[in-house]
DNA sequence: TTTCATTAATCATCATACTATTGGCACTGC
DNA sequence: GCAGTGCCAATAGTATGATGATTAATGAAA
């Protein structure tokens, strides 16, 4: 029971890595949830204008009232809409959106993404990951430089794999934030977890090779052990540049690749 | 209506500093959320333990199972907790709920702080605030700078009066987080709401003299119309600095005050 | 034109019935 | 004694109809 945190992230790693496929035993809430708020965050619906009355919605959904009136609660919940009586429900302006919320992240960033998508996950990590570190190389205690050494040794062991990379990876990221011991940086990790599904799913048909990445994190570490706050952080700096590096040769490939298809 | 965005996010703001006092037209639905959620932050419900069945605990709270419901998938959607058939709904571990989420946060730095509580906030805000501003600088609009100039009007204008200093001070953080034009650092802005919700109730009772703040955030708007992104970013940090000196002191105060009223 | 009561649309809440899921228990067969 | 199997009951999940509360919009009256 020692690594009980450890196996649970790896298995919600596990679960989230493993794509958008129906989870066993998705509630029809869930479903309504995802559709509605996907259409939210893509778009469809656009901030300002009604939602169809509750009554024809639910029907046009085929789902009862009491699912959709959850649906909607839950929602507003993360700020994307507001319900009120006569007006109805309505799609809040964008600024209220809570996009922070592992939902909404994977709304906003679940289907296809844009170097611009990429560049503003990047932009935040940029600013927590450092400081994370900066807090970790003073405050990690030994058993979460055990579950990062282990996630190290996974890592290591991935060879250039990417999908057996992923997972240990984003252990990593997490075991880092959650070393910062401040509870506010640990809500970001659904945040460092979409960033690294993007990277995933890029670098999955275009492998760029870990063995570097390995490096880089394994000096993370080290810094950590040495208690050298500026280190680390200025290791997370040089380890956030790779990955955002890669990332934004992998979506230029990836265009690359339609314009010619599309030839 | 050429600054709609800026009103609103007076009148937010002004609703929020408010207090927690009943807002206008509030619902069953949300007393119940607020009270259950703050049950669970504040650890009169610990992770891990059943909740009672919805059959007796809507009774027990006085309200039909429909809003229970509700509240629960709420709850749910922030990470506080986790419902399936048979095992009854739990409140799931600390290291799952979204502190970033902005009832959270109410319920989190709710009703009394300690120094340890206002620490986490500004390590995050020392993160964040220094990399927001160095993008504003880079990407401010014209508008976005009007709405930054009128905060600092206000704020000059309300001399040492510590109540009406806290909207405009406010309205400029928030402004400065979406001069940065990435929508993630926009929703963190509950999070410096709380940390000057915090700041607010602190230093009600015990004013320092807004004068030097204000000269510190006028230093950040020079910066950032000078473009200059390290500059804006040095000024944030000195300004968060003398902000948490601020509340460091005041809850020494208040806390020696306590003792020597226990006298 | 302004004011103000009326109205109708919509959400909010409640009560109840039924379904689906699943942990635990008893029973079976070896 | 033990493993496997199937049933049972507790619980959340879903559906539906009725009623109350709120408020934008309407239109009559001043």
């Amino acid at each position: 029971m020692k690594n009980a945190t450890f196996e649970a992230a790896l298995s919600q790693a596990a679960a989230a890595l493993a794509g958008t496929g129906t989870r066993k035993g998705e509630r029809l809430h869930d479903r309504i949830l995802n559709k509605i708020g996907q259409s939210i965050v893509s778009r469809e619906l656009t901030p300002g204008d009604q939602l169809p009355n509750a009554e024809e919605w639910s029907a046009a959904h085929g789902v009862s009232r009491t699912v959709l009136r959850e649906v909607i609660k839950v929602l507003a919940g993360k700020g994307l809409v507001e319900a009120r009586p006569r007006t109805g429900t309505c799609v809040r302006p964008r600024s209220f959106w809570n996009f922070l919320d592992a939902d909404v992240l994977l709304w906003r960033y679940g289907p296809d993404t844009t170097a611009e998508d990429a560049r503003s996950l990047f932009e935040l990590r940029r600013a927590i990951e450092p400081a994370a570190g900066a807090l970790a190389a003073q405050r990690a205690t030994p058993e979460q430089i055990g579950d990062m050494r282990k996630a190290l040794e996974q890592m290591r062991a991935s060879g250039d794999d990417g999908a057996r990379f992923a997972v240990p990876d984003l252990v990593f990221h997490q075991t880092l934030l959650r070393m910062s011991g401040n509870e506010l940086i640990g809500s970001l990790a659904a945040l460092t977890e979409t960033a690294l599904l993007i990277s995933f799913r890029l670098t999955d048909d275009n492998p760029a090779g870990q063995a570097h990445s390995v490096a880089l994190h394994e000096q993370v570490l080290h810094n950590i052990l040495a208690a050298d706050p500026a280190a680390t952080s200025a290791a997370l700096v040089v380890l956030l540049d790779l990955a955002e590096e890669d990332v934004r040769r992998s979506l230029e490939a990836r265009l690359l690749g339609q314009t010619v298809l599309s030839h």
